[in-house]
RNA sequence: GCGCCGGUAGCUCAGCGGAUAGAGCAACGGACUUCUAAUCCGUAGGUCGAGGGUUCGAAUCCUUCCCGGCGCGCCA
């Protein structure tokens, strides 16, 4: 992946009965800096060699080749350690920064693999709450993230538009006696859907006619259909609204309705392949065999249910895509399920059933006050934190902060759009900065914090380091002389940008964005102190007396501005120029 | 009972096979005549849930157990 470290696991083969990769793979990073910037640990050679780690180091260290670039070898007790040619290392860092961008395409052999990411996938008729928040960050973010690495990623929105829950509501709409209900709201929707479910509660008739409308919307009944379709696309114009200020985009919205017709068809080939059985009433797949509890794919009154629709839609995206992975960003408690779903596409005989990945997240829990214990919120009762309502606050406290630091901007700036950027930058990095399978308890502070490892820490550093840029009075340039970055603090900071490419790698890998975050927090980290150590020392500022000095550290400015910049966008968050 | 997730500093979390376990918040002490203090520097704070195992080496892998969250056929 580094080139640098496969030429020296190239020079090390040529001493050692390992192939370069095994080496490569060896090959770690030295605690600090002074201690050298590779290390090969001679631990696991000993037996092989018959000899101590610490004498092979000392006899490589006599022996191996150094490669372009690199410096020195040096035995450091059981480690090789090598310490690379500085300013030839900056110049290659720098230079590549510039002129190919922060995250370079090497492996253009990406292009025809796809990745197909389900993420989101609200349920219609309901408003979008902050539990739809980690699973739609996390999907829009690994999206950008693979296609940054040269992936064919699509997006994939499936709503949540059918099911027994949309049967009730056509039920209120009727029995309530809404002329228009393309006229509704979100609200109205959800109001009547709480309100028809608790009078329910001890009607059983109407519980009854909340299953016919259902069993009529599933034969296709045209005026109920009608009166569903209304539900959808008042649903999705306000969907649209919020996804647009997350900066969420969908190749193609799915929903679960595209599904259901080819129920059938589905049972039909269950039962000849003799998967399918009746249990109760219901049809179920057994699934003894992978240890799992049975799969239902038929309700008693005949009625599908998720599973029906989840196989052909998994059947559908290997048609259209030929995906190398499936990934589906759904929260952790629906984990059983979904190996419930692979084990049955694998016993139909879908080969590619392995490939699909349950990207799963942990839960947000709401505090009770009176208990004090944590919880998980519903919609029924009505208790629901709006994702729009997290995003307002998170606006109104950053335009605040703004207002404290006025004198800092020019008249007319548009801060408005910067508390914009800012607090729902905030909201969306504090939902990426941790990794993905942890619970989490919702807290306004936490999430609104500004200070500390957050989204406008980031930002802020981006901001300075335009800043610089902008009073500079001269653009970064190539024709610099590299070995004028001579502080420690400099050296660091390259190497930690040359990490950027390995931290989107292990993203991918791991389906976690957490780690572009932290890799951010740590690069940013490195530059603020970097920057202060400028305000007591007018030599170490980056606009020095120097000019050769200055035009060299202006180069680093704008790399790491660069990396910053671009890491932000992969998670999905405004880099401002000023802040 | 079974499945998934988590248990690391007072709190929130990184680290997930290597060389002295790291950050942020909170606490305490410092730095604004600024290349933007939404920042930085310093102090203090840890039997990495517990036991056993694998390994030259374990917070990291395996195993048993404990604690917490969620789920386990007619919701998705």
């Amino acid at each position: 992946m580094h080139a640098m470290e496969d030429l020296i696991a190239a020079a090390l083969a040529e001493h050692l009965p390992l192939e370069p990769e095994e080496l490569a793979d060896l090959l770690e990073t030295p605690p600090s800096p002074e201690m050298g910037d590779y290390g090969l640990p001679c631990f696991t050679l000993a037996p092989r060699l018959r000899r101590a780690p610490r004498q092979i180091a000392a006899e490589l260290q006599g022996s191996v080749a150094l490669p372009a670039g690199v410096r020195a070898a040096r035995a450091e007790g059981p480690y090789l350690n090598f310490f690379l040619d500085r300013s030839e290392t900056i110049r290659r860092v720098l230079t590549g920064i510039t002129q190919e961008g922060p995250a370079p395409a090497d492996e253009g052999d990406n292009a025809d693999r796809t990745v197909v990411i389900e993420f989101s996938s609200p349920n219609i008729s309901k408003h979008l709450g902050v539990h739809h928040l980690p699973g739609t960050v996390i999907g829009m973010s690994l999206c950008r993230i693979f296609r940054a690495l040269g992936y064919r990623a699509v997006s994939l929105n499936y709503l949540g538009d059918w099911g027994t829950s949309h049967g009730r509501l056509i039920a209120a709409i009727e029995r309530y006696g809404v002329e228009d209900p393309h006229a509704l709201t979100v609200s109205e929707l959800q109001d009547l859907y709480v309100r028809y479910s608790t009078e329910a509660e001890d009607e059983p008739e109407m519980q009854q006619q909340a299953r016919d409308a259902f069993r009529r919307l599933e034969q296709g009944d045209p005026g109920t259909r009608q009166v569903w379709e209304a539900f959808r696309e008042v649903s999705l114009r306000e969907f649209e609204r919020v996804y647009d200020r997350l900066g969420v985009e969908f190749d193609r919205y799915t929903p679960e309705s595209l599904y259901v017709d080819r129920k059938d068809e589905l049972m039909e080939r269950l039962r000849r392949q003799g998967l399918a059985q009746q249990s109760e009433g219901a049809l179920i797949v057994a699934l003894d065999e992978h240890d799992l509890p049975p799969c239902m794919v038929l309700k008693s009154d005949g009625a599908t249910l998720y599973a029906t629709r989840d196989i052909p839609a998994a059947e559908d995206r290997w048609e259209r895509y030929r995906f190398e992975k499936a990934l589906y960003v759904v929260g952790n408690e629906q984990s059983l399920y979904f190996q419930q779903l692979k084990a049955v596409l694998a016993k139909m005989g879908h080969h590619w059933a392995d490939r699909i990945v349950h990207v799963n997240f942990g839960l947000i829990k709401f505090l009770d006050a009176e208990t004090g214990n944590a919880r998980v919120g519903s919609t029924r009762s009505g208790d629901m934190l709006l994702l729009e309502d997290v995003l307002q606050e998170a606006v109104q406290r950053a335009r605040a902060k703004i207002e404290d630091n006025r004198n800092r901007f020019e008249d007319g700036a548009d801060l408005d759009e910067l508390a914009e950027k800012v607090g729902i930058g905030a909201v969306i990095f504090r939902e990426l900065s941790t990794r993905r399978t942890r619970d989490v308890v919702f807290d306004w502070e936490r999430m609104l914090d500004f200070e500390g490892d957050t989204g406008p820490y980031v930002q802020y550093a981006h901001a300075r380091l335009c800043s610089i840029l902008r009073k500079a009075g001269e653009d970064a340039s190539l024709e610099v002389d590299f070995s004028r970055l001579s502080l420690p603090e400099e050296w660091t900071l390259v190497r930690h940008l040359e990490g950027f490419a390995h931290a989107l790698h292990r993203a991918t890998a791991d389906y976690e964005p957490s780690a572009v975050a932290t890799y951010l927090l740590d690069l940013c980290a490195d530059f603020s102190a970097y920057y202060s150590a400028g305000m007591r020392e007018p030599e170490r500022r980056v606009l020095c007396q120097d000019g050769e000095v200055r035009a060299a550290r202006l180069l680093l400015v704008d790399a790491i501005r660069r990396v910053i910049r671009s890491g932000l966008e992969l998670l999905g968050v405004a880099a401002p120029e000023r802040m």
